[in-house]
Formats: structure tokens, C-alpha cells, sequence
DNA sequence: CACGTCAATGACAACGTTGTCCAGCTCGGG
DNA sequence: CCCGAGCTGGACAACGTTGTCATTGACGTG
């Protein structure tokens, strides 16, 4: 900004009446201004602006799990979006389920200051923001509660779905349910798993705890778990996936499988449609949960301080087909 | 760190020489700095840090068309990943391939200072990045070149993907194929396209302008597409579809149809391989392809200035079935 | 002509850090 | 007892901006 005065032959802070579009500037000097900055290729310096006026860094933080899976995908760009309204930006982070990891990128952006942070989180325990939330720092959580802090959330209703999931599994005959889920110190896999049971006595129906296969999953542990539940006397005759990849780990590995058992999976999936059977699943809307999470924080930094608030959104199943019986 | 200093009852100076675990800080000081940071819950401003030190931010930007479309929040992982190893953050924008906006975002992380830009660009036009770049930003291009400058690039192989395609339909016997393709202002859809022509020409096939749709297309379109190109007198019998999009709107628009012309789609998708026919795709690896972009990156910044590179990654087909004949 | 008004511009401090340099203290050796 | 070395700690400037206030000169008015 200094070249740009001198060779402008102007002060600085002419130069930076330009640059913000003051008025009180003789018309010929801003093209002189104008014109050194075209010419030194001049581009003010956030940061410092940022740091002179106190102002907003103008970006939010978003921590995820994973970036790369549709789910969280499809939140940050409703986020993105939101933000986009205000003008904001937005630092993403992977925290990949690793709580030590989610914490240090939590820091990382109070550090830089970001406007607020939506958090998944991947931990139980959220003391460490604290002290920011107490400086004002909104947080919102999203898709999971926070562990030991009361804080705005939004949630999608885990429990209704899986006993939504095993009422219409139920209603097609099943006696006999399996229940493949996240590890169960994941919020929205143990939610499930409560729904799950739910279900089971809501349909007068015996739980076996036999049927139940908590993860985390892959490949080797799903194929351990069909043969669990489906090899053996009284098999299961039907399945419900706890969330998009254990469904489709499932689905691959019964790919070649003669007989299926009946499937209903939690999260809706693309293509889930054209499978054969269509697979039926617990849908929810992922883009209205990232751009509620981000209205809420939006609100917050307009000045919004009523109590922590809990949103749960709704689920629905949409029945497809492959909830209906085995084949 | 005024307040800090205070509380300890030591020099602003001091706590910052704690802050960067400089050396030469009496432990016992330094223990009563510790305690003043925890008690006020004190996070340096990493801003004024850089501003300071004019030292890097730590940031890379990414812009890409849409963080919500699988093949480009892949392609995010992947430079997180990266950046991770080299302690950088990203900040993601997505242009919805509106060059204007995406001109609007590259500036704005200029502004910002971002140590790097990955871009996936919508415009043919990238003059304004030529005084940044000039100035010392490293600017990597990723799935498409830029339109007007040499940069540094990383490609797939489009055109040798269509050619294969064509190939290995042709192998099968399909003397009448079609392709469908994204708007021909995009890089891709329009190497795919010449790759598309190219196979022909391999193959001895005679060339016809009538099997070809190019988009943008939406479910309409594809429709209008499949009209054409499928009821007449002359049906084409296999179909090239040009990215992951198209080839799951066509998908659907079939999937009620008794007749389906054989199939190869351009990009590889989640469930391909379970869907009825499987579908033979054209791959690459999204994720060798987004590594390959943060590693010139870094090398850029690491001060490697060698002349512009441009990398093209191979692509392969997999034959799953949906290529072979028309069902 | 003296004065107030207004438009245009500039000088200076400040934002929160860190690098440079210097001052005070302690301690051991001569 | 003096001196220098080594260890602590602080004063000050600077990074690139912008807010506040003062200065300059031109102009219109009584």
C-alpha cells in the first residue's frame, strides 16, 4: 500500500480511501490510485485489516469426520451456501473420528479466529471450548451432541428412525431383526441401537441381543456378522444398517448371495433406487441439517443469546422394496 | 497477552517468549505465564502472528465447482490430506462453474494471503491471476487446464478414457453408439468428446452427428436425448456417458425401460459394480489425482521453479458387464 | 477583506504479535 | 573486590491496515 501511495504520489491512507470506496476523494486522484494499483497489482491485506478494525475474519470452521463421505460432503456445501449469504467463508478439517484431532483443529481455528464453528463431534468431552464459547465464540454441533457441555445443537432423530425401520419390517412379517451399527460410542449409533430396541418392544417383539453387531465395520467384521445372524438356526430374516457405509458393505457383501435377507438401511443414498431390489432406508434431509445448524449460527453472530437450543429434525422411511420380505 | 502479562505479573515480551517455547524464560516464570494463559483462556492471534512475521498463513485454497458432487469432495480429501502434512489448512469455495464467481473467490483467498490455490476452473479466462502468481502464489490447475495462462496442471487422460470406451463397444459389436456429454465449453466434455470421435475413427466406424447430446443436462434433457438418439429407425444400441452426473441421470431415466443400450459411463461411482447390469466405467483415481495437485503445490512452495508442469494421469476401464450388449 | 465552511488530504496511533537490542542481576574466577 | 559471562527480562519498532483528528486551500458571504 505504500508502493501504491508513492507511486500514486498520494498518502497511504488516501491509498486506503480507495481501496474501501470512502467518499471525500477528488475524482482524479482515485483514477491515479486506481491506476498504481492496477499497475503494482495491489490486493489489501485481510489480515491487517482484520486485525486494525477488530473486525470479523469473515470465515467460519467446520469439523467433520470426513469430507470425502456424501454425507458430510453434502452438510458443508449446504453450509458453504449459507455462509456464502452472510459472506463468509469456510475452513473445513477431517477429524476422522479422532477426538485428539478434532480438538487440535477446534483450537487451530479459534486461533485464527474464525466467526464460529460447527462441530460433528467425533469426542465425548468439549471442555476445552470452554473458554471460547465463553468469549464469545458460538459453536454449534451438528449431527451429534456435544459431550459434556450444553450448547446449541441439531440433530436428525436417530431413535424414531430405527423404530420406524423395525415397525415397517415388522409389519411385513419379520420376527427376527439384525441390527448392524457404529461403534456404539458414536452418539448416533447407540441412539440407533436404543431406537432399534425400541422397535423390538413396540411390535411385542423378543429382542436377541445375538442379533446385534456393533462396529466400527469393514468388510471382514460385516461378513463375520451375516454369518452370525444368518447362519444358524433361527436366523434373522430381516437387517437394519446403522448408517450409508455399513448399508453398503452390507449390500456388497451380499452381492452374491442366493438368499437376502430383508434390508432397511439408516441414510438415504444415491442410487439406492436403482438396486434390485430398490433398497428401502431411514432418510433424512441432510442440506436442511447443514443449513440449519448454519441459521442457527448465523443468529448467534447477529446477536442471538436466548438458551442453548436442541433442534431434532424429523426422519422418514421411504419404503423401496427390499423391506419387504427375504429373497 | 497485555492482560496475560499483567496477571503474571511480567513483560508482554515475556509471555509471547513463552508462547513460541523460546528459550531463556525462568521456569517459574514461565509456570506463572502458563497459569495466567489457562486462567484468562488466552489463544494467540495467529493473525497478527503472520502479519508479524509475515510469515506464511498456512492456508491453501481450493476451488472447485461443487463440494457436495463425490468425485470433487474425493478430490478435497485428498489435498487435506496433503496439506495436512505440510501443517496447511484449506479453505474450499465452490464456483457452481460460474466463472465469475469463481473469480470473485480466487481474489477473495488472495486477499486473504493462502499460501497456495488448487483451482478446478469453470472460466477460460484466468488473466487475473497472472499479477498473483507473478507476485509469488503457486497456482495449481487440477482436472482442467486453465483457459489463457501456462500453469501448472494435472489432468486425467479424457480423451484417451472416450477412446477406450468406444473401443471396447466396439469390440462388442455396437456399430451405433452414442454419447452424452456435459456442456463443451468444459475441458473434459470436450476432450471426451474429440476421444469420442477418435474411437470411431480407430474402430472404422462412420461417425454420426445425431448420436450426440451434449449438455448441460438435467433429467429433461437426458430424456429428450435418449428420444433421439434411441426411438428411430436406426437406434444407436450403446451409449458413452460423459461424467458420474449424466451417467446417473441415465440411469434413472431408464431404469423403467425394457430395452437399455449398452453402457459405459465416464468416472467410477459408489455401487456400480451392485447395480443390474453392473456398469463398465471409465476410472481414475480421484484421489491419486488430488494428491498429485497438493504435491506440485508444495514443491512450488518448498521453491522448486522449474518450468510449468503438466501431468496427465492414465485412466482405465472396468468392464463390468453394462458394455457388453444391449439388454 | 476577514471569516466561516467545506472538500481534499495527510500525520499519527493503534490492532496483537514478534525480532532486535539493551539493561540488570547473579555468579565464578582472578 | 572487580570484571566479564551468562541468564532473565523489558523497551521499542515493525508487520499492513484503518480510525481520528488536524491541516491545507478554495470559495462564498457579510
Amino acid at each position: 500500500m505504500n508502493d501504491v501511495a508513492r507511486l500514486a504520489g498520494v498518502s497511504l491512507k488516501t491509498v486506503s480511501r480507495v481501496v474501501n470506496g470512502e467518499a471525500g476523494v477528488h475524482p482524479g486522484t482515485a483514477t491515479r490510485v486506481l491506476a498504481a494499483i492496477d499497475q503494482l497489482g495491489f490486493r489489501r491485506n485481510l489480515g491487517a485489516r482484520n486485525l486494525r478494525r477488530g473486525s470479523s475474519t469473515g470465515t467460519i470452521g467446520v469439523l467433520l469426520e470426513d469430507v470425502a463421505n456424501p454425507f458430510y460432503s453434502m452438510l458443508t456445501r449446504a453450509v458453504e451456501e449459507v455462509a456464502r449469504q452472510y459472506d463468509r467463508h469456510v475452513l473445513t478439517g477431517s477429524s476422522d473420528e479422532d477426538p485428539e484431532r478434532e480438538r487440535e483443529l477446534a483450537l487451530e481455528f479459534c486461533a485464527r479466529r474464525v466467526d464460529g464453528l460447527l462441530v460433528v463431534p467425533a469426542g465425548l468431552r468439549h471442555g476445552y471450548l470452554v473458554p471460547e464459547i465463553h468469549a464469545g465464540l458460538p459453536v454449534v454441533f451438528l449431527d451429534r451432541p456435544a459431550g459434556d457441555i450444553v450448547a446449541d445443537t441439531v440433530l436428525v432423530d436417530n431413535l424414531d428412525g430405527t423404530v420406524q425401520a423395525v415397525a415397517h419390517l415388522a409389519r411385513h412379517d419379520h420376527r427376527r431383526i439384525a441390527f448392524f451399527g457404529d461403534a456404539p460410542t458414536i452418539f448416533t449409533a447407540s441412539e440407533r441401537l436404543r431406537g432399534f430396541r425400541e422397535g423390538y418392544a413396540r411390535a411385542g417383539l423378543k429382542f436377541d441381543e445375538d442379533l446385534v453387531a456393533m462396529g466400527p465395520h469393514d468388510e471382514r467384521t460385516i461378513l463375520d456378522a451375516l454369518r452370525r445372524t444368518m447362519e444358524r438356526a433361527d436366523p434373522a430374516t430381516a437387517l437394519v444398517t446403522g448408517n450409508n457405509r455399513i448399508t453398503v458393505l452390507v449390500l456388497r457383501a451380499l452381492a452374491n448371495r442366493a438368499r437376502r435377507p430383508a434390508l432397511v438401511g439408516f441414510d438415504d443414498f444415491e442410487l439406492a433406487d436403482l438396486l434390485n431390489p430398490p433398497i428401502s432406508v431411514i432418510a433424512h434431509d441432510t442440506t436442511a441439517l447443514g443449513r440449519a445448524a448454519a441459521d442457527l449460527l448465523f443468529a448467534r453472530l447477529a446477536g442471538d443469546n436466548s438458551p442453548p437450543h436442541r433442534v431434532t429434525l424429523p426422519v422418514h422411511l421411504i419404503a423401496r422394496g427390499s423391506g419387504e420380505k427375504s429373497q
